[in-house]
DNA sequence: GAACAATACCTCGGTGACGATGTATTACGT
DNA sequence: ACGTAATACATCGTCACCGAGGTATTGTTC
């Protein structure tokens, strides 16, 4: 997930860490904060794969600073992993956000399209957080209102996001031909 | 939030690992399988912190089974992991979720009260996955539709959250004075 | 002019999570 | 009789992630 956000903000604009660092943070700081312990190894070892570079500039203000830019190696993993994500990337909502941020750079609509169908299927799998031996529960049978919450916030996420997927698939698709 | 939703499941119920397993996966798997190799060491790491004690008893189909209990200091701990969550437990879903499905435990309704008040905070602050140097962007300014589909979920999933957490807080903090 | 915050990068130790693999038993289909 | 699935538990190596700490420079505040 990390490193599909570092490929995807370097995906055609060369940046340094430190910038690279904010960037990352408002895409998923408030919910999931990113440690910087963790920002630069991951770096590293996107560099070490030679999926990028680093080139050396003065600094602006302090120390140096090391502008990374995406090889075509990079880049084709980027897209590699746009396109074929795991079932992780499309089942957990952190994952799939940080896909859906940077799946225009997949600019073919068919393959944006089919990534979109795996989330769909996904949403429309009857599944539940609680169950009645084999049965999913519905908010309504529930006494605990902490766990109709869940029920309730989960409704309706999957609701809109049923709304703009079909609507969005309709868009890729229509168009094209 | 593994061992958070392995506590709650043991509490006031001895399950073994097995059983527990399908718990958790019932609750989670769907968006976040855990490996079995992840349970097992968590339980471990549990049982030497002295949080539950495992019983051995024959299988009844298979394998011997080890009966698992919350030990009191397992119960004190799963109140305080409740009533005191991490920064991260409130801001992600997946955590936030896990404990909204064991708060009913926390049996105090101003504790709870207390709880989902820390998540109203977090759902109340401006806070975006986009910007415009500081400025949050909003789904309509976006052209990229991937990136107005997560404000537009974001958004839809946030509201019926608010709608949620004002209700429930009203009903906890009402009928007791 | 002395702190302090911000910029900019890095290392190290600990640990939680995962995939692969192993062990043993019972049940079921063929 | 034979393979496969389900039950039930466990270990091992690897690795991403984190907190704590370190280095150095510039700009701002008291």
């Amino acid at each position: 997930m990390l490193e599909l956000a570092i490929l995807g903000f370097l995906y055609g604009a060369p940046l340094h860490g430190y910038v690279l660092r904010r960037h990352i943070a408002a895409l998923t700081g408030h919910v999931r904060p990113v440690a910087e312990s963790t920002l630069y190894p991951a770096i590293k070892r996107l560099e070490k794969a030679g999926l990028l570079v680093r080139a050396t500039e003065p600094g602006a203000v302090a120390a140096p600073r090391h502008v990374l830019s995406l090889t075509e190696e990079g880049g084709r993993e980027l897209k590699r992993r746009l396109a074929e994500p795991a079932q992780r990337e499309i089942t957990d909502e952190n994952h799939w956000f940080t896909l859906l941020a940077f799946l225009r750079h997949l600019e073919d609509p068919a393959a944006q399209a089919a990534v979109l169908r795996r989330r769909l299927a996904f949403l429309e799998e009857p599944a539940s957080f609680f169950y009645d031996g084999d049965r999913p529960l519905r908010a309504e049978e529930l006494d605990d209102p902490f766990r109709r919450g869940v029920l309730t916030i989960a409704r309706a996420t999957s609701r809109a996001e049923l709304a703009w997927l079909r609507e969005t698939l309709a868009s890729l698709d229509g168009p094209g031909r």
